[in-house]
RNA sequence: GCCAUUGUGGCUCAGUGGUAGAGCACACCCUUGGUAAGGGUGGGGUCGAGAGUUCGAUUCUCUCCAAUGGCACCA
């Protein structure tokens, strides 16, 4: 059965739920339900003060499994608007949906559960649906959630069932095994496993401390940032954390970001003639565009790349925070590009390059392509206003795309408030997208700030600039990275590259003897130096996803060699130090992925 | 922010209207062990915070905080 099939299945499957739901609670009101990619879902209104929690799972599968094995079968039929308001007349929330196929010019199709010739059972839908019921052989409800009718959080919340239904029972036990799986990469629960950050409830929600061992990840990305910047003709700036009210009054973010702003600190306490407003900075920009105006420029001297790994803090609302992945304080490894009219589809393109390429050195080789530009419904309060010059800028993004051939899909309103973006999207254990790569055209700053350059022509003009991260920020992409590796990182990246392990005391001097040479060799190494049995520290070994651990005893002390057990549980014994020394720096030294290389 | 669920030692989790337990981790002792847990002893929790009901609350109720799954937001 292909996914096409597949997905008709669900959704027929979301109509015996609606059934099921509608026999067992009969105030309930349907609103609406799809099939998705791996299950199903339906939205209802309970009556007041009823609320469905999983525990009423068994009791409403039992009901859908009783449903089922009636074999039903389903019947279109398309009526008129009026007739369909008349059968829907007491639910709001089909009303609601005929007014919207009205509007849209499409029939009204009304589809009839049909138990033989007998119709048990009616819903507003397009279809279609499968033959008999009896195709649905594995079928489970899987959680509740609240979610807005229409998606719009003015309305009211409705109760959302999740569901999913295959044809097998092997195939559902396959695809619950998978989540199961899946949650084992999730990069909190690593996180604590293997000591590599916290969120502490005394700090704050959305903080992330970064523990050594994530630490010693994070300083070789940056390193490797800094250099392949510099390659690039990129000068590195750091700016303060906080900046004054006027800053962000000029730069456009008190009218159009203040929302996701910590709130202003006032200082006329301290000082009663001083009555200066500071915020902490949710953006880098305003302060780059400072150092831009600092002296006068020359188109001589476009492109200007400035970049910088930059803290910034956002009150992102606390039902978005999510580990690493959303937080309310982190490091952009923001730049920002200044340049010329003709530099600005060459530079666009150069970023799209080095975004690329540097998300491949961390095995990220496909990415949701996405080209955020402004909603249409919603143009006048969340964008700032200059109607030409988005359609223009939108119109060039989507061209560089297009000319590369990049798949890419629109996103209807992801634009900033002060320009469209390219934006990359990385996928996590459990399938969610977060953006990691944005290209964002900034129609805003250059005018607000009044930035400009003298021309060949001896006339000031203003140049265009670029806001860009690769990455996205360091807790997001180490967050993602955490994932894609399952905590095994890539041994360049990896906290600690080797373990040794003596196997017993006696044999501690030997043991450091070693971890010094490697060290001497900047090869992180650490000892194993308490008084536990070889199986115990081979197992904490392994479970801290070490690469290599390199076991000593007396055999190799007579022969003056080392045995080696990397994290695959691959076994080597006996070789010279320095042998296996040319091999691991050869293996750091090319970022790759494997443990060994040929 | 909204809906639902959850919150017990560092971690994973059990448990009860009469102020708490297990395993792992930690400390000490014994053991000196060759490729995924050697043995013993011990310390550690105002049961997320506050208020209420009760003779008595970790257990019931309410409020707050935090986390989880979604939705909305953001990017």
């Amino acid at each position: 059965m292909n996914n096409d099939e597949l997905k008709v299945l669900r959704h027929s499957a979301q109509h015996i739920l609606e059934q099921a739901i509608c026999n067992l609670y009969p105030d309930v009101l349907m609103a609406m339900g799809p099939a998705t990619d791996t299950g199903f879902y339906g939205d209802f209104e309970f009556k007041e003060g009823q609320s469905i929690s999983a525990d009423d799972f068994p009791k409403i599968e039992e009901e859908i499994k009783r449903l089922i094995k009636k074999n039903l079968s389903f019947k279109r039929k398309v009526v008129s608007p009026a007739e369909a308001r008349e059968i829907f007349k007491d639910n709001p929330y089909k009303l609601d949906w005929v007014d919207l196929i009205e509007k849209r010019g499409e029939d009204v199709s009304l589809y009839y559960t049909m138990e033989g010739d007998k119709e048990i059972f009616v819903d507003l839908c397009a279809g279609p649906h499968i033959d008999s019921t009896s195709e649905i052989k594995a079928l489970k409800l899987l959680s509740t959630a609240g979610a807005y009718w229409h998606g719009n959080s003015d309305n009211k919340m409705l109760t959302r069932i999740y569901g999913t239904a295959f044809t097998s029972k092997e195939d559902l036990k396959e695809y619950l095994h998978r989540i199961e799986e899946a949650k084992k990469r999730d990069h909190r629960k690593l996180g604590k496993e293997l000591d590599l950050f916290s969120i502490d409830e005394y700090v704050g929600s959305g903080l992330i401390m970064w523990h050594p061992n994530l630490s010693v990840v994070r300083e070789e990305i940056e390193s490797y940032w800094r250099r392949e910047h510099r390659r690039r003709g990129y000068k590195y700036v750091y700016t303060p954390v906080i900046g004054q009210s006027n800053l962000w009054e000029t730069s456009g973010h008190l009218d159009h970001f203040a929302d996701a702003m910590y709130p202003a600190m006032k200082m006329e306490q301290k000082d009663k003639e001083e009555k200066t407003t500071y915020y902490v900075k949710p953006m880098n920009c305003p302060f780059h565009v400072r150092i831009y105006k600092s002296s006068m420029k020359s188109y001589k001297d476009l492109p200007i790349r400035y970049c910088e790994l930059g803290n910034v803090y956002r009150f992102e609302s606390s039902g978005s925070l999510h580990g690493m992945l959303r937080v309310r304080g982190f490091t952009q490894d923001d730049a920002h590009i200044i340049c010329r009219e003709d530099q600005f589809i060459k530079e666009v393109n150069q970023i799209l390059d080095f975004a690329l390429s540097m998300n491949k050195t961390f095995g990220f080789d496909k990415l949701n392509v996405y080209l955020s530009v402004r909603d249409p419904e919603n143009k006048e309060q969340k964008y700032i206003k200059n109607e030409p010059v988005w359609q223009l800028a939108e119109h060039t993004l989507e061209k560089v795309l297009q000319d590369r051939k990049i798949d890419y899909q629109k996103d209807v309103g992801g634009a900033k408030f002060y320009g469209p973006a390219i934006d990359l999207k990385a996928v996590d254990s459990m399938g969610r997208e977060w953006q990691g790569t944005t290209i964002q055209l900034d129609m805003n700053l250059p005018q607000k700030f009044g930035m400009s350059y003298i021309g060949e022509d001896g006339q000031e003009h203003t140049p265009i600039m670029l806001h860009r991260t690769l990455l996205g920020s360091m807790e997001r992409f180490v967050g993602t990275l955490i994932e894609q590796y399952a905590g095994a990182f890539p041994v360049w990246l990896t906290p600690v590259q080797v373990k040794v392990l003596p196997i017993s005391e006696k044999h501690l001097d030997y043991a450091h003897k070693i971890q010094d040479a490697l060290l001497a060799e900047d090869i992180r190494t650490e000892t194993d130096d308490r008084n536990n049995t070889i199986n115990y520290q081979i197992r904490e070994a392994h479970k801290m996803k070490i690469p290599y651990s390199i076991i000593v005893g007396d055999k190799e002390i007579e022969t003056n060699t080392i045995s080696i057990r990397d994290r695959k549980k691959k076994m080597i014994n006996n070789i010279p130090l320095s042998e296996f020394m040319d091999k691991i720096k050869k293996v750091i030294s090319s970022k790759s992925l494997e443990l060994w290389e040929d």
